[in-house]
DNA sequence: CTTGGAATGTCAACAAGGCTGACTTAAACT
DNA sequence: AGTTTAAGTCAGCCTTGTTGACATTCCAAG
């Protein structure tokens, strides 16, 4: 095994939540959580016979109007026959609109419509509603620790991403 | 839309936290996050012909040895048929017994062998590690706000899961 | 004892959403 | 002119979720 039974007590600072029953506990929240935090939108989704993958398309479309394919292939972090599965679906429901770039005219940069709009905040607003209750229940302070446990959390160049996702929007 | 554009300043307290910026970075947060939280696992799993489902009902099997497959089910949130071709792969491949119950003997208790426990050990050791270095990075006091954000973020159902296999731990 | 219901398991079919590999088109770069 | 890049497409595969139908086994109540 690579690592120890436990790091607790290993310096004069207090380590107790670092045990592995501390991160088990964490490892656990995580997945019930998650399961929590997509619950809301899945709901929504499965009328309209889309899925994750699509709100996860249409968030970040939102979130960044005019971005390139390629770009949204680095956020999302999947393939893109995989992407362009959902986009394609997307732009033929006329959700998103595809533009050929100005100056780059290989690039196609991507806009919700007003449709696509809609959709984007029937689930956003979903979202939102649990994560507002849940920030309000935990508290500021325990948002600032959620928040910096999670970014800790990502993988280095996701926490970039994250970054400046975080400061375009602000 | 659901719910209004802003709840900034709506009373004497300070409720910055619940601004629907603050809300979207935590929900993006939440994404990236669990990336992260999944990959090596998932790295370790893609050698075996094993995925996420198989890491969850180890995860879960470990946990709470001798656990009924209807318990299991009702921790994963999965249907039968789906839990049911995971957990024959895993008794196939001997990773997890799966015994008559004693006083109900329609009920099948499950229990990792050797070999089981050696692979939960190996991605345990893996998730507890990235859970290690963002519990360190972020703090003792971030990792209480952490754990008391997700919890919140839990349905109900799944919050008393949780706190019961939590208490089981200790 | 019989019957109903619960727990489990299994078969078939299907869908979402990942993946790889191969290939095309068009534009840009060198 | 030749290479690289961005995007899209087709085909096929895998995992993991879903329903629905049905068999088996056993407990418990009538």
């Amino acid at each position: 095994m690579a690592e120890g039974r436990s790091n607790a007590a290993i310096s004069g600072e207090n380590l107790l939540f670092l045990t592995d029953e501390q991160l088990r506990q964490g490892i656990e929240a995580m997945f019930f959580a998650y399961r929590g935090f997509t619950a809301d939108p899945d709901r929504i989704l499965a009328d309209l016979a889309y899925g994750r993958a699509h709100h996860r398309a249409v968030h970040f479309i939102n979130r960044a109007p005019g971005t390139t394919v390629n770009n949204l292939l680095n956020i999302l972090g999947v393939t893109k026959q995989s992407l362009n599965r959902v986009l394609r679906t997307l732009i033929q429901d006329g959700l998103v609109e595809s533009r050929v770039g100005r100056s780059d005219k290989r690039e196609r940069h991507l806009y919700l419509t007003d449709e696509g709009r809609k959709l984007e905040g029937q689930l956003s607003d979903a979202q939102r509603a649990r994560m507002r209750a849940a920030f309000r229940d935990a508290g500021p302070e325990a948002v600032v620790g959620f928040r910096r446990v999670l970014e800790a959390m990502m993988d280095h160049e996701m926490q970039r991403t994250y970054t400046r996702l975080k400061e375009t929007g602000a």
